[in-house]
DNA sequence: AATAATTTTTAGACTAATCTAAATTTTATT
DNA sequence: AATAAAATTTAGATTAGTCTAAAAATTATT
């Protein structure tokens, strides 16, 4: 049996090596999990031992292939839970995380898939993050981040790489959604800040804004 | 903070001290919880200093005002949940308490409130068992067990005392529900099995099936 | 009232997960 | 290549919850 510690070292391998398949060291886990590195070491031989993940020491850790199935089945209940409140339950998406963390250790089959047929199989999170379906496959969609866009583009915007509340309630102060439609007016040489159209209005962006917004150029 | 194994603890000694106001003994709660004496003993010590019950040795133990409240909050959330998982994700009333286990330990005032208002505030489980409002109180409608009632008397039936996934089948099977209108046709003297109309259909049930079915007579 | 049976508690050990502090290894810098 | 800095691991302790086995208290029976 996993347990519920377990499956958030999981989780914490699995979003820290998920651009590129490097091994994950130990501090990054341990920055991640808001723990010491010395806990760390002794969860992943633990994990290792059991089969989830490679480790090797001092030469950080990787899932394996049953660690990776097991990363995105919480993946999967956690962003299904996050639709669940935001559709149904008038959560904002600056609040679903905390309960989510929560709801993705529930472990039932028929929960969750039934779960999923009451949202109307969703693909995305109230972020744009993508749902992985059942088998673990996630549909990827072609998103640009908007401080890579060119002036003159224009796209909607379709996720954020930053789902912190603060980020998410600047985004509402702003009227700016997943499904805004944006246009690069300019771009500011020095500081990397963005004047942008949207909403019938035009708004400047800093760079740190525009590096956690993702559009899909239309 | 409130550990989930004392949440456990803390309404199972509810449900034990439920009916009379006596005090709980070691052995019940171990049988309830499926665990040692010992670990019992320690575990009341510990709510005791906690302030959740008050605990004297080899005399039992029972719940503080305070130790209530979070019980009630508990039996609150798995009750709604049940309803939820019925109501909305095509579970049968067999399955659904494993499930609201789990879920009866989320913490989040703000998920139970929204979680009652979709629900549309419903006042009792797909059990019958009353759901206690946001500050725990239960509203108790008189019902009596089918055991109890009278030849020639008729009711509804409003819960069961028992809710094993066996029970519940073999009323499924028979087509027992809440809401049903039972008349009791005759009672048997030697082994107090009952004859019954539901459905109009005569149904013979034994002592046992009568000891766990709740009607409300009319 | 004494003894037997049952219940409950205590003592001591175990596992999972964590921590601090010291030791070791790797990486970076001179 | 030697040394300094950073990262990682080990050793040993701690807490929550559990267990077994033995001791103590309560309850039942003669």
């Amino acid at each position: 049996m996993i347990t519920l510690t377990e499956e958030n070292y999981i989780k914490a391998i699995y979003h820290l090596g998920k651009y590129g398949a490097h091994n994950v060291s130990t501090n990054a886990i341990a920055k991640e999990m808001e723990t010491k590195a010395s806990s760390v070491t002794d969860m992943v031989k633990k994990l290792s031992e059991k089969g989830y993940a490679d480790y090797k020491k001092y030469q950080g850790v990787t899932l394996t292939e049953e660690g990776k199935e097991i990363a995105l089945s919480i993946v999967r209940k956690h962003r299904l839970w996050e639709v669940f409140l935001v559709d149904h339950l008038n959560f904002s998406w600056d609040e679903v995380h905390e309960v989510a963390e929560q709801l993705e250790h529930i472990k039932s089959k028929k929960l969750i898939e039934q779960l999923d047929a009451f949202l109307g199989f969703p693909t995305h999170d109230p972020h744009g993050d993508p749902i992985p379906d059942k088998s673990g496959h996630i549909k990827k969609i072609d998103k640009i981040l908007l401080s890579e866009a060119q002036v003159g583009h224009r796209g909607i915007c379709v996720g954020v790489k930053d789902s912190s509340s603060n980020f998410l309630k600047y985004l509402d102060k702003n009227s700016i959604a997943l499904g805004t439609e944006i246009e690069i007016i300019h771009r500011e040489p020095f500081d990397h800040s963005i004047t942008i159209q949207a909403n019938n209005k035009e708004l400047i962006i800093s760079n740190l804004i525009a590096n956690n917004l993702f559009i899909r150029v239309s």
